[in-house]
RNA sequence: CGGGGAGUGGUGUAACGGCUAACAUGCCCGCUUUGGGUGCGGGUGACUCCGGGUUCGAAUCCCGGCUCCCCGACCA
């Protein structure tokens, strides 16, 4: 895409009701809009880097046998009463209105009745299970208190999927294949060092539950960690009692801030057995559907990536989740370098190659200090300098280092290849 | 939901109860500049969050509301 039509420019000025570095980023550099407290529109950086991430998610949740659905956002109370999620105890989260034909209706923030509730109509035998179906969706939460700029909103995307399971046995299985899977998006993304597994509070039918926490200093939850057994235990949870029976030492553990970026959770038939979603054995007996729940929110995710790759002044996300995977810049006057660089710019993308053409008149500190904003991982320069010698000059902005190929698409490529561009970049080019 | 803070051009700030609400940035025009937000000149842009009140006079003081931020509580 080139810049100059770009819907976005950036800014020098911080939104001042801003404290997050996310947030202040992200607005700065055009990713997002921030509609009202706690709620915030995705601008077109802001949006392919989100769909980066839900396309790595969508791969290793396919790669475990899940399968995608879209469930509805407006809700009805009836299947929540059931459950004991609609009344006026738990339901501050809910943001509720009102059906002009008369009746109450809510906003979902999140899916386990319904799923539940429909999947009836689709399990019947012990030979329909397991299954699992997940879905990329928009939640609502009415937070009493948003904060952490898009790490915790009150709308905001979620992936989440279910499992049916025919016992705990078969559950546990496909709980440990999720576990890995989610590893693996981790990784994908490049939390991968800092995310660790970790144990905290669970439900009725398992002692913990666990959550993925990233480190970062501005994480809201404390977590208490095992460097060498890369495990960790929730403070809100971290007792002798859960020390011991986990196996850890509380010597070995190291206090830190950490956000969590995915939770899983046995569900077991809390919600099956109200829901009455059974299946028949082998048998021919009623049994009820072992159910599990596992979430991963993309745009908190994103969040977590700026906190950690981002700084004040801008910065370098990893080439899974950045917008463009190279932002190619033209600096000087002369027509034949901007031809020049124009000309690569179209060989680049005729190549598969998702690259941000600064192709703007303007002048090259504001064209260097917006690159280093947007945070594409790699920089390309023509310039008449490089022009002169048949040059591109090719910046990883990630591990450093700068170096002049030729303005060949193989080789500048290849140079991609070896930063980390893969295949996947190439659909969004 | 408890406590604290704040609302002034698009953005960031200034203005003792008193002149036509100032400055920077952005945006537009002209020239200049082209490897780190270049420089100069001209221009555009604000019912000072809303509603009451006090006062000869309110951006400024008082009351109410709304919104935003921070801390806490909360948080599948």
């Amino acid at each position: 895409m080139k810049q100059s039509v770009l819907v976005t420019k950036t800014r020098k000025e911080v939104p001042v009701d801003e404290v997050a570095r996310n947030a202040k980023l992200l607005i700065r550099a055009g990713y997002i809009h921030k509609t009202m407290a706690g709620v915030y529109s995705f601008l077109p950086l802001g949006l392919r880097s989100l769909e980066k991430i839900i396309r790595i998610i969508r791969e290793e949740m396919i790669s475990i046998g899940g399968q995608e659905l879209s469930m509805s956002g407006l809700q009805s109370p009836d299947v929540w009463e059931k459950s004991g999620r609609w009344g006026d105890d738990a339901d501050e989260i809910w943001f509720r209105s009102h059906l002009s034909a008369g009746g109450d209706v809510g906003f979902g923030w999140t899916h386990e009745e319904p799923v539940t509730e429909m999947m009836r109509n689709h399990i019947h035998s012990y030979r329909d299970v397991p299954l699992y179906v997940y879905q990329f969706q928009t939640k609502f939460r009415n937070e009493k208190r948003a904060k952490s700029g898009i790490m915790r909103t009150r709308e905001f995307m979620m992936k989440d999927l279910y499992s049916f399971c025919a016992d705990e046995e078969q559950h546990a299985v496909f709980y440990e294949q999720c576990a890995e899977a989610y590893m693996r998006v981790f990784t994908r993304v490049g939390l991968g060092d800092d995310t660790y597994r970790t144990f905290a509070s669970g439900g009725a039918f398992s002692d913990f539950s666990d959550e993925f926490q990233t480190v970062i200093p501005a994480g809201e939850d404390t977590i208490y960690l095992d460097p060498k057994k890369k495990i960790a235990v929730n403070e809100e949870v971290c007792t002798d009692e859960t020390l011991e029976k986990i196996g850890l030492q509380k010597n070995d553990l190291e206090r830190v801030a950490a956000s969590e970026v995915g939770n899983i959770f046995t569900l077991g038939t809390k919600y099956s057995e109200p829901l009455d979603l059974t299946y028949t054995d082998a048998h021919g007996k009623p049994q009820p559907v072992f159910m599990g729940s596992y979430g991963i929110g993309p745009a908190r995710l994103l969040g977590v990536i700026v906190e950690k790759y981002g700084e004040d002044s801008g910065m370098s996300l990893p080439m899974s989740v950045a917008p463009f995977s190279a932002h190619l810049i033209a600096l000087g006057d002369s027509k034949e370098t901007f031809t020049a660089a124009d000309m690569l710019y179209r060989m680049l993308q005729e190549h598969g190659l998702d690259v941000l053409f600064d192709d703007r008149d303007v002048s090259a500190g504001e064209k260097f200090a917006d690159c280093d904003l947007i945070g594409i991982p790699v920089r390309l320069v023509v310039s008449d300098k490089t022009h002169a010698q048949k040059k591109v000059e090719f910046t990883d902005k990630v591990n450093g280092g700068e170096r002049l190929l030729d303005t060949t698409p193989d080789g500048i490529l290849s140079a991609m290849k070896e930063v980390g561009f893969s295949p996947i970049q190439q659909a969004y080019a």
